[in-house]
DNA sequence: ATAATATATGTTATGTTATAACATTGCAAC
DNA sequence: GTTGCAATGTTATAACATAACATATATTAT
């Protein structure tokens, strides 16, 4: 699985940046430092990697509300997604571009990839339709071996 | 939502004690107790839960090992599935036909209903293909209001 | 039947993930 | 400059889950 460059990393915290800026949402210094740490590692983190960075980087030990705040505010202006299967979190390289997103995540690698394509989204909110469903919020993370990890 | 009937749920109950007979599956009293517990209450139930209710069919306080590892049994052999997005644990209502199984969740009322739909399923599977992927495992849990939490 | 083995359960302790509740700070608007 | 609000700090604890080892129960081979 092909991992990001440095240029779509920064393009990334650019954009949200940007974004922040237009939306008037206070990107402060913990939450941007919480997205660099999430996006930078480019596999899921967890929270509590997140706070021994966080510790680390300020150079005095935080506590889980100020990552876990941090968090909440990422997820629900969309720059951060949870994967619910292994309770870790990443970054969305897309912004605002989908409410939804799905993942692939490798066992093995531990890498992930979005796949957000317009089909499967139409088949899952057809189910929802179907079923006399309004969705609010969807969760799909399909567990398994890319093609790299497969071939050794 | 439409709640299933004692008969659904005895048969559900009964299908399984036939399943593990003819595979040599110890569908022992604790195991039993526990699937009876999550199929019973007819919506996402919490390992904690399942602790407390079996602690007092027995009259002796359990412990979470107890509980977890007659949990993962009934996962492995498909007769209950977890919903990582609440962490909760519900029934399956048609063990073995279906590896994977996908559901909706009312926010509101709490109840589930599976959707294992062979569209969807194909759906996700090309999904896979297309990025190269080997699935072991998916979740899809679509949270969000049934008709009748939509109308009130 | 009995020993050997495997399977399941009991028990204690602890690890991991997440939030409640309240105090403090920083900053903008009046 | 004080009121109000958003963000952060801090302490404590809730909620979810497993490791590790002891004991019991079932299965099987002899």
């Amino acid at each position: 699985m092909k991992t990001k460059s440095t240029t779509e990393l920064n393009d990334t915290i650019y954009k949200v940046e940007q974004i922040c800026k237009s939306n008037k949402l206070g990107l402060t210094q913990i939450r941007r430092q919480v997205f660099e740490i999430i996006v930078k590692n480019n596999k899921p983190v967890k929270a509590y990697e997140i706070l021994d960075e966080i510790s680390n980087i300020n150079d005095k030990s935080s506590h889980p509300p100020t990552v876990y705040r941090a968090i909440d505010f990422l997820i629900e202006n969309g720059f951060v997604h949870k994967l619910n299967s292994i309770n870790s979190y990443v970054g969305c390289f897309h912004p605002k571009a989908n409410k939804e997103c799905y993942f692939l995540i490798c066992k093995k690698c531990n890498i992930y990839q979005e796949c957000c394509d317009d089909s499967l989204k139409d088949r899952i909110s057809k189910t929802a339709v179907h079923h006399n469903f309004v969705i609010s919020n969807t969760t799909l993370e399909i567990e398994g071996h890319c093609l790299d990890c497969n071939q050794k």
